[in-house]
DNA sequence: GTTTATGCAAATTCTTTGCAATACT
DNA sequence: AGTATTGCAAAGAATTTGCATAAAC
């Protein structure tokens, strides 16, 4: 995606594309991997934390981001594939890596969507699986 | 499941059933939902909030408690139904309501166990649909 | 000029640990 | 005695908010 395109992107959203927003979430759309808030931090030294923060949760509520949760007990912040239209069949899972800590985002697997029960809406979904990642589960 | 029961299912499982200890599981397993470290701890006026934190992480390693995240970003605790057996099939969805805020578990939906790339090792799952309940999807 | 965003600093909340005292074997 | 458990207090880490300044419309 192009420069100009991340700001189209946000306003179709409902977003106003500011110079710190595009920062933002050019950081998120570059990255391969979901990012935490610390994270974020660091990478994005012109831009305070808790303007990230603001930044992070306007754009998770225009769902141009979803919040995942790795079982750590920090966020992690990721791109929608589809933005405005965040199905959950369009949401992958993660891993968590209980020994290295890393959060793998295992995009061939889609989550399923289970029915509810009656009066029951879904939003959205986040399913993580833990366990020991492939190098981790060789080594002793 | 009567009290001293309480006492051998620990043993079962390697943990020594101090007072303490059954007065957590107790807690634990009288409870009809899930439930986080403040609110065990607003209900167990005789023991120390560190002392449940440090038990539900013995317990939760003996496999008798699994934990789960419902995006609030505090963790909740539930007792195993299958103990030191916890396979990902024995758990059930999370839902949790972005109004309320309440987390339920619907335990008549269990969580589907994904195929994962080689090398994986599945030791625990965590599916949480996030949304409206019922009672809060009826109102404006 | 009014509204919206941002930076800075600090408050809040939850988790986690050190250490001394207590209980158990 | 020696190990394991608990309470108290405080440290650590992350999230969240108040308010003044700066930017956008």
């Amino acid at each position: 995606m192009r420069a100009e395109d991340y700001a189209h992107h946000l306003e179709s959203c409902g977003v106003r594309p500011t110079a710190t927003r595009l920062l933002v979430f050019r950081a998120m759309a570059e990255s391969r991997h979901a990012m935490s808030l610390r994270e974020l931090d660091e990478r994005l030294d012109s831009v305070d934390r808790s303007t990230i923060f603001r930044t992070l949760a306007l754009l998770a509520d225009a769902h141009l981001l979803h919040v995942i949760e790795d079982g750590s007990g920090v966020a992690l912040y990721e791109v929608c594939d589809n933005p405005g239209d965040c199905h959950p069949d369009d949401q992958h899972i993660h891993f968590y890596c209980r020994r290295c800590q890393r959060t793998y985002c295992l995009r061939s697997i889609h989550v399923p969507t289970p029915a509810l029960p009656d009066g029951f809406r879904t939003e959205g979904v986040n399913f993580l699986v833990k366990g020991l990642c492939p190098l981790c589960s060789e080594q002793p």
